[in-house]
DNA sequence: TTCATGACGAGGT
DNA sequence: AACCTCGCCATGA
Protein backbone atom coordinates (compact mmCIF):
# COMPACT_ATOMS: atom_id res chain seq x y z
CA UNK A 1 0.00 0.00 0.00
CA UNK A 2 0.96 3.39 -0.57
CA UNK A 3 -0.23 4.59 2.85
CA UNK A 4 -1.17 3.33 6.06
CA UNK A 5 -4.80 5.34 5.44
CA UNK A 6 -6.66 3.76 8.31
CA UNK A 7 -3.33 5.35 10.62
CA UNK A 8 -4.42 8.63 8.91
CA UNK A 9 -8.19 8.19 9.04
CA UNK A 10 -7.44 7.76 12.92
CA UNK A 11 -5.33 10.41 13.27
CA UNK A 12 -7.36 12.98 11.10
CA UNK A 13 -10.17 11.85 13.44
CA UNK A 14 -8.24 12.57 16.97
CA UNK A 15 -7.56 16.66 15.53
CA UNK A 16 -11.72 16.64 15.35
CA UNK A 17 -12.23 18.83 18.87
CA UNK A 18 -14.91 18.27 21.23
CA UNK A 19 -18.51 19.51 19.95
CA UNK A 20 -17.81 20.00 16.13
CA UNK A 21 -18.60 16.93 13.80
CA UNK A 22 -16.63 16.52 10.13
CA UNK A 23 -17.88 14.65 7.15
CA UNK A 24 -16.45 11.40 5.58
CA UNK A 25 -15.60 13.26 2.27
CA UNK A 26 -13.77 16.01 4.76
CA UNK A 27 -11.79 13.43 6.69
CA UNK A 28 -10.46 12.08 3.24
CA UNK A 29 -9.54 15.33 1.67
CA UNK A 30 -7.36 15.65 5.19
CA UNK A 31 -5.65 12.51 4.09
CA UNK A 32 -5.04 13.10 0.92
CA UNK A 33 -7.23 10.36 -0.48
CA UNK A 34 -10.02 13.12 -1.75
CA UNK A 35 -11.64 10.23 -3.34
CA UNK A 36 -12.00 7.78 -0.67
CA UNK A 37 -15.13 8.91 1.90
CA UNK A 38 -16.32 5.64 1.53
CA UNK A 39 -13.13 3.96 2.66
CA UNK A 40 -13.02 6.68 5.72
CA UNK A 41 -16.57 4.90 6.57
CA UNK A 42 -14.78 1.52 6.14
CA UNK A 43 -12.12 2.01 8.45
CA UNK A 44 -14.19 3.45 11.28
CA UNK A 45 -16.76 0.92 10.97
CA UNK A 46 -13.79 -1.36 11.56
CA UNK A 47 -12.26 0.82 14.52
CA UNK A 48 -10.56 2.94 12.99
CA UNK A 49 -6.93 2.27 14.08
CA UNK A 50 -6.50 2.84 17.58
CA UNK A 51 -8.80 5.36 20.05
CA UNK A 52 -11.02 7.73 17.87
CA UNK A 53 -13.45 9.60 18.62
CA UNK A 54 -15.80 8.44 15.22
CA UNK A 55 -18.85 9.76 17.12
CA UNK A 56 -17.85 13.00 16.01
CA UNK A 57 -18.09 11.87 11.86
CA UNK A 58 -21.16 12.18 9.59
CA UNK A 59 -22.34 12.46 6.06
CA UNK A 60 -22.11 15.04 3.68
CA UNK A 61 -25.89 15.96 4.73
CA UNK A 62 -25.10 16.16 8.26
CA UNK A 63 -27.01 12.64 9.36
CA UNK A 64 -25.74 10.42 11.80
CA UNK A 65 -25.10 7.73 8.74
CA UNK A 66 -23.02 5.80 11.15
CA UNK A 67 -25.15 5.52 14.22
CA UNK A 68 -26.13 2.11 13.85
CA UNK A 69 -22.52 0.16 14.12
CA UNK A 70 -21.51 1.52 17.53
CA UNK A 71 -22.29 -0.13 20.20
CA UNK A 72 -26.05 0.70 20.66
CA UNK A 73 -27.82 2.41 18.20
CA UNK A 74 -28.18 5.62 20.05
CA UNK A 75 -23.97 6.10 21.34
CA UNK A 76 -23.37 8.28 18.79
CA UNK A 77 -25.91 10.90 19.32
CA UNK A 78 -25.55 10.71 23.13
CA UNK A 79 -21.79 11.13 22.84
CA UNK A 80 -22.35 14.75 20.61
CA UNK A 81 -25.25 15.65 23.14
CA UNK A 82 -22.83 14.94 25.60
CA UNK A 83 -20.65 17.42 24.41
CA UNK A 84 -22.95 20.39 23.48
CA UNK A 85 -23.76 19.35 19.84
CA UNK A 86 -27.73 19.39 19.33
CA UNK A 87 -28.73 16.48 17.19
CA UNK A 88 -32.66 16.84 15.38
CA UNK A 89 -35.28 14.29 16.28
CA UNK A 90 -34.07 13.47 11.87
CA UNK A 91 -30.45 12.06 13.61
CA UNK A 92 -28.79 14.87 11.78
CA UNK A 93 -26.62 17.77 12.96
CA UNK A 94 -26.55 21.37 11.65
CA UNK A 95 -23.17 21.60 9.65
CA UNK A 96 -23.18 25.44 9.35
CA UNK A 97 -23.28 25.23 12.77
CA UNK A 98 -20.80 22.80 14.19
CA UNK A 99 -18.81 21.68 11.29
CA UNK A 100 -15.49 21.42 11.84
CA UNK A 101 -13.37 24.34 9.83
CA UNK A 102 -9.29 23.45 10.17
CA UNK A 103 -7.16 26.70 9.51
CA UNK A 104 -5.07 25.71 6.87
CA UNK A 105 -1.75 25.50 9.91
CA UNK A 106 -3.37 22.76 11.12
CA UNK A 107 -3.99 20.70 7.91
CA UNK A 108 -0.43 21.44 7.01
CA UNK A 109 0.35 20.47 10.46
CA UNK A 110 -1.46 17.03 10.00
CA UNK A 111 0.21 16.60 7.00
CA UNK A 112 3.46 16.94 8.16
CA UNK A 113 2.80 14.36 10.36
CA UNK A 114 1.85 11.66 8.17
CA UNK A 115 5.22 12.59 6.48
CA UNK A 116 7.27 12.43 9.82
CA UNK A 117 5.14 9.34 10.88
CA UNK A 118 6.01 7.71 7.70
CA UNK A 119 2.45 6.96 6.80
C1' DT B 1 -4.17 -13.17 -5.64
C1' DT B 2 -8.78 -12.16 -6.63
C1' DC B 3 -13.30 -10.64 -5.12
C1' DA B 4 -17.23 -8.78 -2.62
C1' DT B 5 -18.26 -5.30 0.47
C1' DG B 6 -19.55 -0.73 1.94
C1' DA B 7 -20.54 4.62 8.39
C1' DC B 8 -19.80 8.03 0.73
C1' DG B 9 -21.00 11.58 -2.56
C1' DA B 10 -22.39 13.73 -6.81
C1' DG B 11 -25.63 13.75 -10.35
C1' DG B 12 -29.84 12.43 -12.44
C1' DT B 13 -34.97 11.32 -12.47
C1' DA C 1 -38.21 15.97 -1.10
C1' DA C 2 -37.23 11.12 -2.23
C1' DC C 3 -35.42 7.95 -4.55
C1' DC C 4 -31.86 5.64 -8.05
C1' DT C 5 -27.29 4.93 -10.39
C1' DC C 6 -22.67 4.90 -10.74
C1' DG C 7 -17.70 5.77 -9.80
C1' DC C 8 -14.66 5.25 -6.26
C1' DC C 9 -10.89 2.16 -3.72
C1' DA C 10 -9.12 0.43 1.10
C1' DT C 11 -10.10 -3.79 3.53
C1' DG C 12 -10.40 -8.60 4.74
C1' DA C 13 -11.67 -13.26 3.61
Amino acid sequence: MAVNFAKRVGMVCRAIPRGRVATYGQIALLCERPRCPRQVGNVLSRGGGGEVPAWRVVNSQGYLSGAKSFLTPDFQRLSLEAEGVAVSPGLTVDLKRYGWRPAEEEQAALRERFKNEGI
